[in-house]
DNA sequence: TAGCTTATGTGTACCGTGTACACATTGGTG
DNA sequence: CACCAATGTGTACACGGTACACATAAGCTA
């Protein structure tokens, strides 16, 4: 988390040294706890321990630091994602292995939902541009945004035939659209409280749904 | 929409008459083009000709008049459904009838959400208690909210045999999962401007998969 | 009908947020 | 060492939500 943590309330330096990161950083921690919304550019700053205008001269706007706080939770995400996949037995049959990941990325969007709701709803905020941009170095370990792993694992589920190629198209539609429900349901809604094996189950009968369905 | 549409900057009467409602339809359209956020408090009273403090004289707050908009929002989503609802043939046999209600449910939710993106952002943001209060007069027609009409349609469909009663608990968490997350890409996001017939028929393939996977 | 009460709109004021613009400070480079 | 570019500061403004005191009108009551 840099050195935005020193509670000092006038730095010596005058430099701060890093604060972009340092109000990257402040960005996020609101983020985790309130969302979107709670990513006020002043309050960033004031975390930072600089002047609200310091911000200026790392970010545009404060859209722009919120975007930069989407791109790093959309990497969390996708980090997610790739802990699931990483569970699955790779001496599986090909067709398994394929439905595996499908469902993979699925649990892992579903527990990041879940544990971060704050951040999750960030990453989602504005669906705009979810597959373009943000400079692929700084994505999930693999270089993938959560899309991208999706479209990947629907490839692979076509190829081991576990997909007609008529309803390839347009898949990774129905399938985010199916998860993102309930995640958001489990994110900021009703089903945020729900005990955990309950929640648990609703997941994985929404991911039989998909699987069946697809 | 009352006589707020009346462009006087200072109108002469001192009593605006119907101030609360002038309110409610203010925010309203703003909702409808600009969701949530656009419901600013100031701006409504703007167009109502008043002074903004007047606003508190009927609402307690900005999330108060928000609060009134969603319940208005909702509404229409309900009529919507019911809309939908009312296409279906009742002559038909009581599963078919069943699974239609459900699938019909579906369509006028997917549709409010393409033809009133800001409402039914609106309407679904902050998705606490979309089941509970808001009295029940001014709900849709038959005085249900969306997620009641779902239930019952679900009721019906589990009353003709088309669900296991040990699928019946959570079935409309998993339906409406299902759908809103198409809604909002539809609404708001990547999906908003694909061609009619493709839109619809992501819609229907989505429904297909619901009925099947419930 | 005069006067009191209450509902409803007005004025003024304060705080928080985003952001523009000019100025200060400092590390690095010729 | 002088200068420059990068980066932080100060001041200022517009906008939004909202509290508090005040004005005005509509009705009721005497």
């Amino acid at each position: 988390m840099s050195d935005a943590s020193t509670p000092s309330p006038k730095r010596s330096t005058y430099r701060h040294g890093d604060l972009r990161n340092a109000l990257l950083d402040a960005g996020i921690a609101l983020a985790r706890q309130g969302g979107p919304d709670a990513v006020v550019l002043r309050e960033a700053t004031r975390q930072a321990g600089v002047v609200p205008n310091a911000a200026y001269r790392h970010f545009a706007s404060r859209e722009d630091l919120l975007l930069a706080v989407r791109a790093y939770a959309l990497s969390q995400v996708a980090h997610a994602m790739e802990a699931e996949l990483d569970r699955l037995d790779p001496s599986m049959d090909a067709l398994c292995y394929a439905r595996g990941s499908v469902r993979a990325i699925g649990t892992g969007y579903l527990r990041y939902a879940h544990a971060e709701p704050g951040l999750f709803k960030t990453a989602f905020s504005s669906h705009e541009q979810v597959e373009s941009d943000h400079d692929p170095a700084k994505a999930g370990a693999s270089g993938m945004n959560p899309f991208q792993l999706l479209s990947m694992a629907l490839d692979r589920l076509a190829a081991a035939g576990g997909l007609p190629p008529e309803r390839r198209l347009g898949a990774e539609y129905l399938a985010w659209s199916a998860v993102h429900g309930l995640a958001l349901l489990v994110s900021e809604g009703p089903l945020h409280h729900l005990p955990e094996p309950l929640r648990q189950a609703l997941g994985q009968r929404l991911l039989d749904m998909v699987e069946k369905g697809l």
